[in-house]
DNA sequence: AATGAATGAGAGTTCATTCAT
DNA sequence: TATGAATGAACTCTCATTCAT
C-alpha cells in the first residue's frame, strides 16, 4: 500500500509543488506590489484548497517569497484572508452597475442593447477564473470572516436596492413592463449565479456546452418580460 | 492587528466541547447504526467548520464514541467525507421531480396547482437546515470528493434532461407556452439556488424577509411564462 | 507525495491482508493446537516485520481466530513473544549435537562421514525457513526478551562446552589433529552462521549460488584440519 | 502472567528521557551539521529500540532539536532510516581492504604481518559500539530499506570478488597455499561475523572472555592454512 | 525586508487491550 | 472460548508562527 502522506489534503487536488515559485523571487519589491502578489497567491490557494488546507508556505511560494517574508507583510493567515476578502469585495465585484436600469427615454432597441450589455458583462465575468474563485471562496469560507462579509452584505444590498429602484422608475416611466423581474431584480441575476455554481461543480466541458444556451435563454427571458406591453 | 489565537479555527463557530457527549456513549451499537450516527455527526461538523477544520475527535464525540472507535468504521477522514457525500446525494439534492411537467390534458388551473406544489416543495426545503448545510458542503468541499461528486453530477444531469424533455412535450401538446423557461429548465430552478446561496451568506433576518417576496415573484414568473398563450 | 497510509509499516513488505485468514477459522480448537498455530503465526509476523511492527490482528488472522480469541490464549503481545522464544529455543535449535565429536575408535573414513553428517544437518537447516526466521528474530529482537535469551545463552554455552570437551578428547585420543578448529569449536560453526546471515541479507538467487560452494569449502576446511597428521 | 505496562517498549532499554537534551539545543545549525547529528541520534535510537519502537521525539531530542525541526531535515521516519543506512554503508561495513592479499614478493614473515594487520583491524572494529549497532540494525531492519540495502549488497559482493581474485593470484604466484580459505574468502571472515553476533546476543563479560581466544584461534587458522607448503 | 531553521501545539492514525455479547 | 466494537494512549506528521542571521 503506497503511503499516503496525510489525509487532510485532497488526493484530487494537485500538490502545490507542481507550480513552484510562480514568481521568480524578485527581491525587495515595493510593499504595495508585494501585497498584491500575495493576495493573488492567497486567492488561488484558498479557493483551490479552502482556508484550512491552504498553507502559508504555498501562498508565499506562489507569491515569490519565503514564508518569513510573507509574515513581514501579513501578521497571520487570518490577516491574509481578511485582506483578501476586503480586496475581493470592493464594490461591484459580483454585480456591476450595468444591469438594465432606466435612463430617460429608452427605445426598445436601446433596451435590447442594454440587456445585451448586461449579459455581455455578466457572462464574460463567468469566464474569469478569478471571479469564480472569488465567489467560491465567498460561499465556502465566508462565515470565517464575518466582518469582511458584513461589508459585502451591505454592498450587495445597496446595489440591489438601487437596481430595484431603477426598475421601479423604469416601470413607472413606461420603458419597462411590470413583471416578476421588475418586482424582484434577484430574478434577473439568478441564472448567472446558477451558471457560476455550475462552473464550480460540473466539469468544464459540460458547462461550456450549456453556457451559451443558458445565456440565450436568459436573454430571451429578459426580452420577453422587460419591454413594455405594446411598443 | 489583533492576534488571533490559533487562526485555523473559525472564530464564528463555537467549540464542539460546548456540546460534550451529545450521545451518551452507547456501547456496542450495531455497525450499521453507528455508521449513521457518525455520518450525522460528520455532516454537522463538516458543515460547521469545513472539512479541513473539522476534527475527528469532535465527530467521534458527537457520534457517541471515541476517536479510535470511529476508525473502526471509517478508515480515514476522507472516507467519512466520501461516505457522507454518497449518502447525502442519494436523493437528488437540488431538485425533486415535482417541478412542473406535463401530464396529459392539463387545465390552466391544474398548471397553477402544479406550480404551487413545486414551489412549496422547493421553498420548504430551503427551511431545512440539513439541506442548506449539505448544499454548502457540496459547493465548498465538493472538489475534495470527485467520485462522490461524479454521482451527483450524473443524477443532476439526468433529472434536468428529464425535466427538459417533459417541458418539450408540454409545449408540443399545447399545455405550456414556448418560452425561455421551457427552453432551459435551469431558469426555473435558478431563483431557488439564489435563495439557498443567500441563506448561506446573508443574515437570517434579511433572508427571511426576502424569501416570501422572492417566492411570490418566482411564482409570478412561472405563471406569466408557462401557461399557453390563449387561456 | 502520494499519500502513504501509515509510516510505520514498510513499503517494501506486503500488507498482511494479502494472506487473509490463512487458517479458515476452525472454531473451538483444542487449546494446545491453537497455541501452536498462534506461535507459528507469531513467528511469521514477528520475523517478517519485527516485534514492534507486527500486529496482534495479523497474528490472530494468520492463526485463524479473532483478536479477542488470541487474547484468550496469551495475555499480551509480550507473552506471545516470550512463549515463542521459549518454544524456539528448545535445546539444539541452533546447533544440534551432531558436530564432529570423538566416539572411541574412529577411523579416518568415519571422520569424513561424520563431517558429512554434520554438514548435511547444518546446511539442511539453512534451507528451513523457520530456522532462518528464528535466528533472525533472535538477533533482531533478542534483547527484548532477556529472560528467554538467558535460556538460550545457557543452552548455547553448554552445547559449545560439550563440543569443546569432545574435541579435546578427540585430540588426546589421536583421532583428531590439534588445530585452530579443535582449539575453538566456534570456528567450525562460523561458516554456517555466515551463510544464515547471508540468507537474511542477500537475495535468494545469489545465496543459493554461493551456498554449495561455501559448503564444499567448509567441508574441505574441516577435512584439511581435523584428521590426524599421519594416518 | 505479569502485565507489562505498555508492551511495545522494551523492558531492557532505558527510556530516552533519562538522557534529556543530550545536545543543549543549539539553535540554527547549518543544515549539514544538523543532518549528521540527527543521523547519529537515529543510529542510537534505532539500534537501541528497533525501527518500530524508536520515537521521532527521542531522535529529535537526542539530536538537540524539536520534533518539528527534525521534519525540516527528513520528511519521514523512513527517510531518516534510509539516510542512515546510506551513510552507514558507505564505508564497507563488514570488511575493509586489509584482508590478506598478495602484494608482489611476499615472504612468510610479511604474510604473518599482514594477517595480524587484518585481525587487528577486524577485531578492533568489534570493539566499536557503532559497528556492532550498525550491523545489528542491518540484520534486524535491513529488509525495511531495500534500496539502501541494495547498495550494501553490491559493495559487499564487489569487495568479496576482489579479495577472491587476490587470493587466486596469491596462490598462483606461490605466496599462498591453495586451501579452503583461498577457495572461499568467506571462510576468512566468518569468525568475525560470529564474534559480532555473539556480541549482540551474549552478555559482555562472556564475550570479552572469549574474544581474545577466538582471535588467537582465528590467527592460528589463517597461519595454518594460508602460507605456502614449503617454508 | 527577507530567509529558512526551529518551535510547539495539535491533528490524523494506529494498535494493544478490554469487554459486552 | 470466541467475536469484534470500543477504548485510549501513543505515535507520526503538519503547519502557523517565531526569530537569529
Amino acid at each position: 500500500m503506497p503511503k499516503l502522506p496525510s489525509s487532510s489534503r485532497s488526493a484530487a487536488a494537485g500538490p502545490a509543488q507542481d507550480v513552484p515559485g510562480r514568481t521568480p523571487r524578485n527581491r525587495r519589491l515595493p510593499a504595495h506590489e508585494r501585497r498584491e502578489q500575495i493576495l493573488d497567491a492567497a486567492l488561488h490557494e484558498f479557493s483551490e484548497r479552502g482556508f484550512g488546507a491552504a498553507r502559508m508556505d504555498d501562498i508565499a511560494a506562489r507569491a515569490g517569497l519565503s514564508k518569513g517574508g510573507l509574515y513581514a507583510h501579513f501578521g497571520s493567515k487570518d490577516a491574509v484572508f481578511q485582506a483578501l476578502m476586503q480586496r475581493m469585495l470592493l464594490p461591484s465585484l459580483l454585480f456591476d452597475d450595468r444591469s438594465p436600469q432606466a435612463p430617460a427615454r429608452l427605445s426598445r432597441t436601446s433596451l435590447a442593447a442594454q440587456v445585451d450589455g448586461f449579459l455581455e458583462g455578466a457572462y464574460a465575468r463567468l469566464e474569469d477564473d478569478r471571479f469564480i474563485r472569488t465567489l467560491h471562496l465567498l460561499i465556502a469560507e465566508g462565515p470565517r470572516a464575518p466582518e469582511a462579509i458584513a461589508g459585502w452584505r451591505a454592498d450587495h444590498l445597496r446595489l440591489l436596492h438601487e437596481q430595484q429602484a431603477g426598475m421601479r422608475r423604469a416601470v413607472e416611466s413606461g420603458v419597462m413592463r411590470d413583471s416578476a423581474l421588475t418586482e424582484m431584480v434577484h430574478l434577473i441575476h439568478a441564472p448567472i449565479l446558477l451558471a457560476a455554481v455550475l462552473k464550480m461543480l460540473q466539469d468544464d466541458t459540460h458547462v461550456s456546452g450549456i453556457l451559451p444556451r443558458l445565456r440565450a435563454a436568459h436573454r430571451r427571458l429578459l426580452l420577453e418580460l422587460l419591454p413594455p406591453e405594446s411598443g
